[in-house]
DNA sequence: GCGACAG
DNA sequence: ATCTTGTCGC
């Protein structure tokens, strides 16, 4: 698929602060999906050495499941990991295996936060206002937020609040086990992505797309 | 000032 | 994220 990567990137915590302040503006934080044929995973793995990321992407049939597509790119490193900024790390070698793909993904499922981060703008939301693609954050730990106890079945789950506002749910995805956070990207609603992680989660902890991408990106 | 802190 | 074997519990 065709992306229109930015001309480049911030050097500083500071530029990339005022992108952030910048793109948190485009959000979309409704539905606004086509009808999900493909879902892909997205993820990054730092091989060798801490100066390559590697972004792999898995498409997926959906509902099934199975998998269609996939794609990976290398990259050198050009960001250091600070909480708050995991995008500007790996968002250049994602759009560069994005890129790749024959099929072109309905949804996006995203390792790491969506609207659950202190501007506004973590990676989920950050990688569909610059594709334009319905993205979901997926989370394995929590950055930011609050929320009650959570029960220990499978599909429950509690909002996560911030500031006064709901910025996601942090949910069961499988009975007994420690929670996902879940917090939208982008052109899709709360209860909506919560639907489509459930859906993409059968069995284990973590989404199949992101199980499959995982594996793809730390090979 | 102190603690928290996606991957 | 990454370095790493066996072990506990559903």
């Amino acid at each position: 698929m065709k992306i229109e990567k930015p001309q480049s990137w911030p050097q500083t915590v500071e530029e990339a602060k005022a992108i952030q302040e910048e793109l948190r503006r485009q959000v979309i934080r409704e539905d606004d999906l086509p009808t999900v044929r493909y879902v892909a995973g997205v993820d990054a793995g730092y091989p060798e050495q801490n100066n390559l990321t590697q972004a792999a992407v898995a498409v997926l049939s959906f509902p099934e499941l199975q998998l269609c597509d996939q794609a990976i790119a290398r990259c050198p490193t050009h960001f250091p990991y600070i909480p708050g900024f995991l995008s500007f790390r790996e968002i250049p070698a994602v759009l560069e295996a994005l890129e790749q793909l024959t099929i072109v993904p309905d949804l996006l499922l995203c390792d790491g936060q969506g609207l659950a981060h202190p501007r506004r703008l973590g990676i989920a939301c950050h990688l569909g206002v610059l594709t334009n693609l319905p993205t979901i954050g997926v989370a394995k730990s929590r950055l930011i937020g609050t929320h009650d106890a959570l029960p220990p079945e499978r599909g429950s789950w509690q909002p996560l609040r911030d500031r006064g506002e709901t910025v996601g749910a942090v949910l069961r995805s499988r009975s007994h086990v420690n929670p996902l956070y879940i917090s939208i990207g982008h052109r899709i609603s709360l209860p909506t992505a919560l639907d489509y992680v459930m859906r993409c989660t059968p069995k284990y902890r973590l989404p199949e797309t992101t199980r499959i991408s995982d594996r793809l990106a730390s090979s």
